[in-house]
DNA sequence: CTGAATTTTCAATAATTATTGAAAATTCAG
DNA sequence: CTGAATTTTCAATAATTATTGAAAATTCAG
């Protein structure tokens, strides 16, 4: 398999992963895309490269760059918006994580905490075990995301790489 | 909002989670059915609380079954199957996430393995930064997937919470 | 065994999500 | 300023995924 080929798989391969965990198959495909190009792309090279409409490349662009794990990058003397991806995993990966959490997760605390308080004072069995089964997992995902904000928010994770020694 | 209405917008905002995240809607409204319900339900009774088709019941109880965050409950004199929720966040959680690991994490991770090896020996310019960043994301979930398996092999997260200190 | 109760399957359809592509808006060299 | 180059928007359409519901398969009380 020449490079080439190599390089097309990995970015259907992100493409497919992508989709698996509920983000657009051509953002990701973009993103993969630029993590293994060399130089900086417009969004008319993406199209060609991925087959997509201007419409679509347009739209995944402004995603990524909403999220911060790609760049513009302007190339003197080219009118033209050219793109670099972030190349540090750490960085990129733990954007995502920060980004998701706040985007998804945040909200569904925040509903578990109203349930929670609706029900503190329901005398019923029935009542006391919605409570209990709301709060545990309030709880829980409350713990989850305090540990993604103090993971995400340690510089370049090192202190995850120190947890996976404490843990194995 | 009574105990009802309360649960109905639990069940709501699981489902609408686990959309986000690529779980069907369904299926995740079926385990917060059974998370808040005091009794064991049968397939009938859980396509008459959501609302949903008796294929749509039974095959998310099955998916839920096969991910084994429910279980089945035979209720002596009747025929019909009964189903309740593991009530442990810490199993169910972790299940959940050993689960979607194997299933779409591990596949790509020995993807990134073989364009590894296919890259090794590529001497351009090009061909080592491709092989570089393939490494690097290669690794990277290489060790989250070690990561994973070992808190969901310690028996309840223990491990994790311990963790959890050592951050915080 | 028998057949009613129950579960499972799966083709048809509905609902949702992604993509296109052309028109509108914006930018900027001259 | 002007207008060509570029980017953005968004209604229409395509593609994908979820759901239905009835037929087939299975189970099990009698």
């Amino acid at each position: 398999m020449d490079l080439q080929a190599s390089k097309q798989k990995f970015i259907d391969t992100w493409g497919a992963l992508g989709s698996e965990w509920g983000i657009n198959k051509s953002v990701a495909q973009v993103q993969a895309l630029l993590l293994v190009s060399d130089n900086p792309l417009s969004t008319d090279e993406i199209m060609e490269m991925l087959t997509i409409s201007r419409g679509n490349a347009n739209m995944s662009l402004r995603q990524l760059l909403d999220y911060g794990i790609i760049y513009k990058k302007v190339i003197a003397g080219d009118r033209k918006e050219y793109f670099v991806a972030e190349k540090d995993i750490w960085k990129w990966a733990l954007k995502i994580v920060l980004m998701r959490k706040q985007k998804e997760i945040d909200p569904v605390i925040n509903v578990l905490r109203e349930l929670e308080a609706d029900t503190k004072k329901d005398r019923t069995p029935e009542g006391k075990e919605f409570y209990k089964t709301v709060s545990e997992i309030q709880q829980f995902s409350e713990q989850l995301s305090l540990l993604a904000d103090k993971v995400c928010n340690s510089n370049r994770g090192e202190l995850l790489l120190k947890l996976l020694k404490v843990i194995m």
